[in-house]
DNA sequence: TATGAATGAGGGTTCATTCAT
DNA sequence: CATGAATGAACCCTCATTCAT
């Protein structure tokens, strides 16, 4: 909190009159890049589910450059015990908003495996977010892109 | 480390006889993990490239269900700025380990992309290492792992 | 100040606008209170000696019937040393005028232990106030009130 | 717990690593008043009624003298409303031995109207208490000491 | 090797008060 | 007369670490 106010050039005062908590504000973080993914999920639709597929990862990576701060932060609060358990409830709306979102597009490619399929292109795309974010300096990006959308164009 | 201390039945002045401050129990443990990772990784050799994948992949999942508990704590050591920033190097080690393992492989398979791909399939590792362990409650961890074999023998 | 605020239904700076600050609140509640106890113990006058005492008992337990709440809050903000300092004065008026108006009356029953025996009753009128007020549950107030007027009656 | 830990010359850590909380710091100061209350409240025995009430009155104005600053901060503490709620039981099992052990005697002196002259004989106490800790800054004790042992030596 | 009393900087939070509007 | 955003000192408490034994 001291940090959040000296930061923000703010009273530790202020912060409190506007927020119960500090959880409440992080809650607040995080349930606004709640809304950002659903309404990205959302708005892909009516396309080939092909495309809507490539649109969610071009939607995915462009978040992943413009927000990487918020995103971060994201990360580290979803891992942290202490953070996650109040989270709980954010953290499963929001990976059975993507899930859902995915599957559907599945169902209409391949309906047996559209669950499993759902879950291995939504780990490749966290496990890439994972990494650019948290875990290599050097992360090659936009090649991953190209070749993840080459990938899924050819399915 | 009060906890700690509890946990293993022994006093405070006891813990710190032997590890100088609790970043370094955390230290041991997270290297620990590096080791077991080095000797996984560089005893997949002399097999066919795409065999050598499938048992990196055999090897992930039952690390996976045998460590749980391990591997969460590293998950969660790795994603806390306060921890993270000392174990940089332990993590930079191990992705680099584990990356050029990868790539040795992926470079007898497609040499000019082996890169990019090499960052694809760890980064789909972790993302279902990532979802298994801190966000869905019932994974369907088997399915994929079948899924995910079947992919790679027909690479 | 919130608290009083919110029940109020009224800002914050309309409060300090009448108050410079909340212990001038808690002043003038206490003030108003001691008038209270000076216009009773005023009022008894004439009367034989013993009839003041009785309308002084009277007076004393209607009133720990009517504004418990109130007296409450005085013996809260009494014993508190925060708020005690401030009080001091008030306190002291207060507790002069009781004692004054008491000896008064006891001057004419017994001029030689007036001084002590009208410590002793007001300290069996505040005793049985603390205990109503802040100790037990269920408290005999009226057999108490009918004994007490009993004592007094065959002084 | 600044003041506390200033006024024994001890750091914070230590005073909560033999307390719990400021509370039981408080709740430990006030049972053990308690436990002082029941030893002299017990000891009075055998003797003739008479003698039980003069004891109980002897010891209760030692004690007075003895532990003023203690009592204090049971007065204090008990009609602080945040600080009372947590001591309740405390306060309920005090007042229930005081009234018991008293009632104990006076059912052998007026069995009708025990009940009723052990809570007067009580608050008659404690409203002593109340004047000579928190209201009067010149308290004529010894006078009151012998007027009331007179009172009840000729019962 | 083993203990646990002791430290103190830092944590999140509260609340009477001020002040621009 | 009326609002409520803003302040900051003080509050209780935690916890990695030290050190005498």
């Amino acid at each position: 909190m001291t940090d959040i106010c000296n930061t923000a050039n703010v009273s530790k005062g202020l912060v409190y009159h506007h927020f119960q908590s500090k959880n409440e504000i992080l809650e607040k973080i995080f349930s606004d890049t709640t809304e950002q993914m659903k309404s990205i999920s959302s708005s892909a639709s009516k396309e080939q589910p092909v495309n809507q597929l490539l649109s969610i990862i071009e939607g995915f990576f462009s978040q992943l450059e413009n927000d990487a701060k918020t995103l971060r932060l994201n990360l580290n609060v979803m891992f942290q015990p202490s953070t996650r358990e109040f989270l709980h409830d954010h953290i499963k709306e929001r990976s059975s908003i993507l899930l859902g979102s995915v599957k559907g597009i599945f169902d209409q490619i391949d309906e047996q495996r559209s669950s499993t399929l759902s879950f291995m292109f939504i780990a490749e795309l966290d496990g890439i977010a994972l990494h650019y974010l948290s875990v290599f300096d050097d992360y090659p990006l936009h090649a991953i892109r190209e070749q993840l959308l080459l990938k899924y164009q050819n399915l």
